[in-house]
DNA sequence: ATCCCGAGGG
DNA sequence: CCCTCTGGAT
């Protein structure tokens, strides 16, 4: 089902008020290769990008390469990232991660979603965030809490499901910016529009929200 | 649908 | 107290 004119149109003019009003809209994780991103994104579930960057700095000392991730102790990792919230599941599965990265893939990040998505603690969202950022090789969109919020405040979509959300962004917005779209949409979540008390007087794209504006 | 789990805001 | 924060596995 391809999309309707006018939701192509908002989008465009979405991401171009978005562009003008986040031109440093980034990753806000602190990472300098693939492998540190990988981590950073399965650490940041359920949890602030800012609390992960408080715990990493750390953990890249203890472990530079895969092989220090699959043989750290599960209770020395679990002291490390405690503050990130869900610290057993997320020990389990960065050493679990890891292992496989050591067995099936000579110690490095895989590049495509097929191999990221079967790692262990890895969904299609932070597959999504390492291929985009540090591979530049976007197979879809990130759709996490912000983006899925934001699209269906902005009424790109009404689904819930982010995979649902994700195949109806895909169609909406060029390839070539799906990771800017996301980084554009998550800087104007925190600033303007979170879950909780959106600052519908100063946001920056009132007139497309077709809830307030528009009308 | 439920669990994992900490920290901060309102 | 309740909700939310760049989710994923069972």
């Amino acid at each position: 089902m391809t999309p309707s004119p006018v939701l192509l149109r908002r989008t465009q003019q979405v991401i171009q008020q978005l562009k003008r009003s986040y031109p440093e809209a980034h990753c806000e994780l602190d990472y300098a290769n693939p492998l540190q991103l990988l981590i950073a994104t399965i650490l940041s579930a359920q949890c602030t990008d800012v609390r992960v960057n408080l715990v990493t700095p750390a953990l890249f000392i203890r472990c530079r390469n895969a092989n220090d991730y699959a043989t750290i102790p599960q209770t020395e990792l679990e002291v490390i990232i405690r503050s990130t919230g869900f610290y057993r599941a997320k020990a389990r599965s960065i050493r679990a991660c890891a292992t496989a990265l050591v067995s099936d893939h000579q110690g490095e990040v895989p590049q495509t979603m097929k191999e990221l998505h079967q790692l262990a603690g890895v969904g299609r969202k932070t597959a999504n965030v390492v291929l985009g950022n540090a591979f530049n090789l976007a197979e879809g969109v990130v759709v996490d809490t912000h983006v899925g919020r934001l699209s269906r405040r902005m009424g790109l979509t009404r689904q819930v499901d982010p995979v649902k959300v994700e195949s109806a962004l895909v169609k909406l917005v060029p390839k070539k910016e799906w990771t800017l779209f996301s980084h554009l949409l998550i800087a104007h979540g925190r600033k303007r529009c979170p879950a909780r008390k959106p600052d519908c007087a100063n946001c920056e794209i009132l007139k497309l929200c077709p809830r307030i504006g528009a009308r």
